[in-house]
RNA sequence: GGUGGAGUGGCCGAGAGGCGAGGCAACGGACUGCAAAUCCGUCUACACGGGUUCAAAUCCCGUCUCCACCUCCA
């Protein structure tokens, strides 16, 4: 079987063939710094990490770049509205990330190169292209470098637009902008320091003047030096295939390199509909949706809907996947109760299938459902060979998917020693009230044995009698 | 105006010409003192109107509704 990855640029499904043999290169773009991550925000950060890890599970050597996004007009204009340097609310919305994906099991990417240490690459693509004649400085000593779209007959070829269908550049942010572009859909690569609204520590030494990147030509000379001219795949959210990766694959390519051989969005996760930017953003920062969700179960639900597909986020759907994943991991509990610990085994022929055919998580959780199907059969026969074996698979399944129950990120974190010594009272306490219970229960005095069992569940405490004996958890 | 995407059972959510994904919920059965968990089963849908075909949720034409992007949104 072989690989098949869902192609933008050719609008369909197509094998994937990676420029060097066993070698994957793929640049994610990241995120903007600049406010608290909602979970729309992390769902490119998921379905690239499903996307890396099914390619190192398949044995490729992958290279991961997810840059960082800190500086551009919003960080300075939330950054002024909050009275501190944008490049504290860079950093500090940057650390909020790195939570956010840590909680989430997203793995680090190979590096993550963030745009404000990497302006003298920017620069040097920026010269690259002023000599190719794809780019010009504005003639009015603005400091502003464009990007010459009619000097670029490909331009528009991601998206498959024409440039004369395509509506001009916004002027409302910068009416004298319009005048500097020879076309208004040239695009800035470098924007002079404005210096009676920006501060002096947002503004960098260039051949134009002080001034800052525009926001495209970071990922172009971060691809660059990290991957290379050409590298395999591109990703992103749907929304920035327009201007975002248009410019950047115009800019790369007009510069001489070859870029990008595929590119992969991902769909957007909304709220009522509309964007999750423009709904009340603040009960969906990652922070706040984990206090009242497990991380794991967060992640199943955005792992569980394909990557290329709408989610409307809601609460009510993301309980409903916590109790289906509830049912795997009851299985791999039980599994280990009777076998103790297995090992990660090898996912099911299904579960390749699918995730081959550009990642249908969908169908391979369906695969994985299946097989804790037949697991929960044979758990009823005790242990054996096919039992681990099912265990194993199950555990290697959800490994690809980033959601083993059993893997230290999910089983580290909550377990502090004092929560150990808390599971330890409580157990003695349940243990004694089960004796009770189990006496009244020989005594047949149900009420009693029933009385008992409310009374636990009162505190939180479901019971659960299984041919080994009643077991508590907390619900 | 341009470019693209979507409409599936009570709900979530796959599939993309025939052999009914899967999950959640509900209901029935097995198991259980009763439950829980688990297993078995039931409910079996493709926005609307035409058409092509032996066969359409899937292809074609038309209609409606919704969404995204069109120069610094993931």
């Amino acid at each position: 079987m072989t690989l098949r990855l869902y192609d933008t640029v050719t609008r369909q499904v197509r094998d994937f063939v990676p420029l060097e043999a066993g070698k994957v290169g793929i640049y994610l773009c990241g995120l903007t710094v600049q406010s608290e991550p909602h979970v729309g925000h992390v769902r490119s950060g998921v379905n690239f990490d499903v996307l890396r890890r099914w390619l190192e599970s398949r044995g490729y050597d992958v290279t991961f770049i997810r840059n960082i996004t800190d500086i551009d007009d919003k960080i300075l204009v939330k950054s002024a509205e909050q009275g501190r340097p944008w490049y504290n609310l860079a950093y500090a919305m940057r650390r909020e990330l790195d939570a956010a994906y840590a909680a989430l099991n997203v793995e680090p990417p190979t590096y993550e190169p963030a745009a404000t240490g990497h302006v003298p690459e920017m620069i040097e693509l920026i010269l690259r292209l002023i000599t190719k004649g794809h780019a010009y400085a504005a003639e009015d000593g603005s400091g502003d470098v464009y990007f010459d779209v009619r000097s670029w007959p490909q331009y528009g070829e991601l998206t498959g637009q024409r440039i004369d269908d395509m509506e001009a550049a916004e002027v409302a942010a910068d009416p004298q902008s319009i005048a500097r572009k020879r076309d208004p859909r040239d695009f800035a690569l470098w924007k002079g320091w404005k210096k009676e609204t920006e501060p002096e520590t947002a503004a960098w030494p260039s051949p134009w003047g002080p001034g800052r990147p525009g926001w495209h030509i970071e990922c172009s000379a971060m691809a660059l030096k990290y991957l290379g001219g050409a590298f395999d795949i591109h990703g992103g959210g749907v929304d920035l295939r327009f201007p975002h990766h248009e410019n950047e694959q115009a800019q790369s390519r007009a510069a001489g390199f070859g870029f990008a051989s595929y590119w992969m969005h991902n769909a957007w996760i909304t709220t009522a509909g509309e964007k999750m930017s423009k709904s009340l953003g603040n009960s969906l920062t990652i922070p706040s949706v984990l206090q009242r969700t497990r991380a794991i179960d967060l992640r199943f639900y955005m792992v569980a809907a394909h990557y290329r597909s709408h989610v409307e986020f809601s609460f009510e759907a993301l309980d409903e996947a916590a109790q289906g994943f509830q049912r795997i991991e009851h299985f791999l509990e039980r599994a280990r109760d009777v076998l103790g610990e297995v090992e990660p085994g090898t996912w099911c022929a299904e579960f390749e299938t699918a995730m081959d055919d550009d990642l249908g998580t969908p169908t391979a959780v369906a695969a994985i459902y299946d097989v804790v199907r037949a697991g929960n059969k044979l758990l009823a026969a005790g242990p054996s060979d096919a039992l681990r074996g099912a265990a194993a698979s199950v555990r290697a399944m959800l490994a690809v998917l980033g959601v083993d129950p059993f893997d230290e990120q999910w089983t580290a974190g909550g377990s502090s020693a004092r929560e150990e010594k808390l599971t330890t009272a409580v157990d003695a306490l349940v243990a004694s009230l089960l004796q009770q219970r189990q006496e009244a229960r020989v005594a047949k005095d149900f009420a009693t044995a029933d009385a008992i069992r409310d009374q636990l569940k009162g505190a939180g405490i479901d019971l659960e009698d299984t041919p080994d004996g009643p077991k508590w958890s907390l619900d």
